[in-house]
DNA sequence: ATCGTTTTGTACTGGCCGGTTAATTTGAGC
DNA sequence: GCTCAAATTAACCGGCCAGTACAAAACGAT
C-alpha cells in the first residue's frame, strides 16, 4: 500500500513516483517516537514498523541499519526543534526584555517538545556518539549561540549587563533549567510529587528560571524587579 | 572462588559462611558500573558477571533476574551518594553562607558521581517506573529537602531571604544547575567544545550557579556579594 | 563419616530480534 | 504491451543473550 500525498508539493522533476519521500517521512516519525519512549537498544525495529505505513523490510530499503536509522531521527528531531526556534524574533526588543523572553520560550519549547528532550537524554547515555558525527546539527546549535552573543553584546553596550558575560555559560544556564525542567520529572515528581508540574508549578518554575538567569547577567548597579 | 572477607564484621550469628554479603555488593558494584554505562536494556547480564569475582550463575542465585538486579543496583546508588551528603553540617553557618555552601557542594558531589548520574538518567528514560516502588529512595530524598527547608526557615526569620521562598523549586533548581552539568555534558561539549569542562570552566560554572541561586532567594534589600 | 542445606560451576536452551533472501508489484520510457 | 529499475512484500535465518537444568562442592551439625 504505497503512500501518497494528495498534494504533490516536492517533488522532483515529472509527475509522480509513488513517493519514496513521504515514506521516509512516516518511518522516520515512526522511529523518533519508538527511540524516544525506548531508547537506542530497547527500541524495537518490528515495533517502529508497526507504526508505520510500510513495511520493516523498507526501513532496512530506506535507512540500511538501525543505527543509522537512529542517525536520520535524531538529526530530524533537532532540525525539527531548531526550526521552530529561529521564529522567534528578538531584535527589536531592548536586551534585558529580549533575554527574557529567550528564556522564557526557551523553557516553553523544551517543554512542548518532550520527544526531543528524550532523544538528546538517550543520545547523552551513549556519549553523544552519534551527534558528534553530525556536522548538521551542530551548525543548527551553534547558530543558537550566536543569537545569544549578539543579545549579550547589546545589553554590555547599553550598560545594563555586566562587563565579560560568557554566551556558551549563558547558553548553558537557561539550556539547564529548561532541560532538567523535562528531562527529570520523572524521577523528580516520583520522589517529590506533581506539586512542580501542575500548570501552576510550572509557572512559578518559569518565572524563577526567567529571573535567575536575568540576575545573572545585570551589571550591579540594577535591581532585578 | 568464594570471597573472603578477611576482617568479619556484620556476619550473623556464628563463624563463617563464604560471605555472601561479600558477593552481593561485588555483584552490585559491577552491576552499577554496567547498568550506568549501558542503560538497561543494553546492558549484558554476561559482561557484569565478567566484572565479577564470580559467574554469571551467582547473579540469579542472589538477585532472581536482570530487572530485580536493577533495582538493588539503583538504590545501592542512591544509598551511597545520599551517605556522602549527609556528612555536610550547614547548622553553625549563617543561612547565605549555608545554602551557598550546599550550592557549590551539590555542584561538586554530582560531578564527583557520574555512575550515579548516569543512573537517574537511565531511570528518567524509564519514566522512573522503578524508583517508584523504592521508598528507601524516597525517604532519603525527603530528607535532603527537609535540610534545605530549614535553611530558608533561618533565612526568612533572619530577614536576608525574601519571604515565601518553596524549598521543593529551590531544590529543583540546584539539582537542576548540578545535574545538567554531568548529565549533558556529552552532547553539550559535542555541540560547542570543550571550554566549559576544563578545569577553569567547570568553576567560572559553577561560582555562577552559587551566585544565581542566591539571587533567587535573596530579599530585594540585600545585594548579592 | 553422613546427612541436609547453602552456595557454586558448567553447559545448555529457547525465543527474541536485527537483518536478509528472493520473489512480486509498480510505474516510466519506448 | 514490453522491458527495466525502483519499490514492496512475505517468509525466513542465525546469533545473541536472559534465564535454567543439573549436579557438584562446601559447609554446619550430629
Amino acid at each position: 500500500m504505497p503512500v501518497r500525498t494528495e498534494i504533490q508539493e516536492g517533488d522532483r522533476r515529472s509527475g509522480w513516483k509513488q513517493d519514496p519521500e513521504a515514506v521516509r517521512q512516516d518511518i522516520l516519525a515512526a522511529a523518533i517516537a519508538e527511540f524516544a519512549a525506548n531508547g537506542l537498544s530497547g527500541a524495537r525495529v518490528d515495533d517502529i514498523a508497526a507504526k508505520t505505513r510500510t513495511s520493516k523490510r523498507m526501513i532496512y530499503y530506506y535507512f540500511g541499519d538501525k543505527q543509522r536509522l537512529y542517525e536520520h531521527a535524531l538529526e530530524d528531531a533537532y532540525a525539527q526543534v531548531r526550526s521552530g526556534e529561529e521564529e522567534l524574533e528578538l531584535d527589536h526588543l531592548p536586551p534585558e526584555e529580549a533575554l527574557a523572553c529567550l528564556v522564557g520560550f526557551t523553557f516553553d519549547h523544551h517543554r512542548s517538545h518532550p520527544d526531543f528532550i528524550r532523544m538528546v537524554m538517550i543520545e547523552n547515555v551513549h556519549h553523544a556518539q552519534t551527534l558528534e558525527k553530525s556536522d548538521m546539527i551542530r551548525d543548527l546549535n551553534v547558530a543558537a549561540i550566536d543569537r545569544l552573543a549578539e543579545i549579550c553584546a547589546r545589553g554590555e553596550a547599553a550598560g545594563v549587563f555586566r562587563p565579560g558575560i560568557n554566551p556558551t555559560r549563558l547558553h548553558w544556564q537557561i539550556s539547564a533549567l529548561s532541560f532538567f525542567n523535562v528531562s527529570n520529572r520523572p524521577t523528580f515528581s516520583a520522589l517529590f510529587g506533581n506539586e512542580l508540574f501542575t500548570e501552576q508549578g510550572q509557572e512559578a518554575l518559569r518565572a524563577e528560571a526567567v529571573r535567575i538567569v536575568l540576575a545573572g547577567v545585570m551589571a550591579d548597579g540594577e535591581g532585578q524587579r
